[in-house]
DNA sequence: AAATATTTTTAGATTCGCCTAAATTTAAAA
DNA sequence: TTTTAAATTTAGGCGAATCTAAAAATATTT
């Protein structure tokens, strides 16, 4: 088991969440999501090409290939733990985990990282809503989502909040939802992406997408 | 407030270190200490007396200054509160959590730290019954004895032990003596020095000197 | 006090990750 | 299908932290 610097950390973990898009990966596109020149990418995916983690062609693009996924999940497994830990034990709001959750990631060892997810009894989601990779990489179905994913006219379960916000909580109140409610999206609107929706024994209403992308859910996904 | 590089810390740590043996640091200590050469430690005794955070002067060693002090004691914090968390909450023994602690030192963020000495209830001595500095920097004085040494009638807690034998760690097994234990001193047998000794939830026994000489504990002196 | 040994510093390279500017390749437009 | 535009790579450098080898300063011996 090779080790791997913070900012080849960094490169792996960034071309992973742009693969799950496009699934090959643009040099521009990495370094915009580094912070870094496209030139500085180059040199990277070279140095990352020799040590067989990502298929790369100059001019081609990108890709981890099993291995480089292997340690991406590896990377993203302690980085939402990390997230979990620090809004759910030393309660940081949802959105102030991210930040230092990116530092506390790259402290490498297997046995922390394995203690921790035990101490904090194997969470499968972290505060976002996203899935946490176990000991092997494997990550729950993402029956969770945030309300703007959810597909039209598929009745779903709200399971938490990603804002803690008191203006968030009193507009959920007024709109009686609250977590076990069930819901159910009934149009889409494109112009501002507001979201009609049903609930049992209430009219239909509307709700703005930013407080929909607040708002996590989960379904049965219709395979 | 700057923000140091883990290498920059590193070096302020370990001269903190070292100037409570020697109250002036030798290049060669330093080195030694760091595990570098020694021309290594040069280049950054100059880069460190140019942030104005020691006192140096070619050939004639080097002594933190005020600032270096206070950045020294916050670095340690940081050690010594992680290396609390992992015995305590993610039950690493004693011995495993130095290597550890090493890494997650170096995440910064203040607020981590305060929070986190906040979840552990504020603990004032590490699992090798260090002071912890607080938030300010202060530390409770430590008095770290032989178990042969405490008073009477005191509470003390076990700290370590200076003989790592299976059998000295059997024994202590067999009393439910670990670090973190709180013991007192009922009673001193003069004729062969052995001691009895209570516990909490457990009945008195007694202790042999030869065992007792072989295990730290640490009090806060009555002042 | 002079000679020798030890410690420490200087000089000059090396690796890593990043940069700018220029050259090259690929994609899009006329 | 040229021409133009955009994306990408190459070339050459820079700062941080390290190293080796050689020079300089300090300590120790004789």
């Amino acid at each position: 088991m090779v080790n791997y610097s913070t900012s080849e950390e960094d490169y792996i973990k960034a071309i992973y969440h742009l693969q799950s898009h496009q699934q090959t990966v643009s040099t521009n596109a990495l370094a915009a999501e580094i912070k870094t020149k496209p030139a500085s990418v180059t040199d990277m995916l070279k140095k990352l090409k020799a040590k067989k983690l990502l298929h790369y062609q100059p001019y081609q693009g990108v890709k981890l290939n099993a291995e480089g996924l292997r340690i991406a999940l590896d990377i993203v497994r302690r980085h939402r733990l990390w997230e979990y830990f620090l809004a759910e034990k030393l309660k940081f709001g949802w959105n102030e985990v991210h930040e230092v959750a990116e530092e506390l990631e790259h402290v490498g060892s297997k046995k922390l990282i394995d203690r921790l997810d035990e101490y904090l009894g194997f969470p499968r989601f972290d505060p976002h809503g996203d899935p946490i990779p176990d000991h092997t990489g494997k990550m729950a179905i993402k029956t969770q989502v945030r309300l703007t994913e959810l597909p039209l006219n598929i009745t779903a379960k709200v399971c938490g909040v990603a804002d803690q916000s008191t203006q968030l909580l009193e507009l959920l109140k007024h709109r009686s939802i609250s977590i076990g409610t069930n819901v159910e999206i009934k149009k889409k609107f494109g112009f501002d992406h507001s979201l009609e929706i049903k609930m049992r024994n209430t009219p239909v209403f509307t709700i703005s997408e930013h407080a929909a992308q607040n708002i996590f859910v989960n379904y049965e996904p219709e395979n």
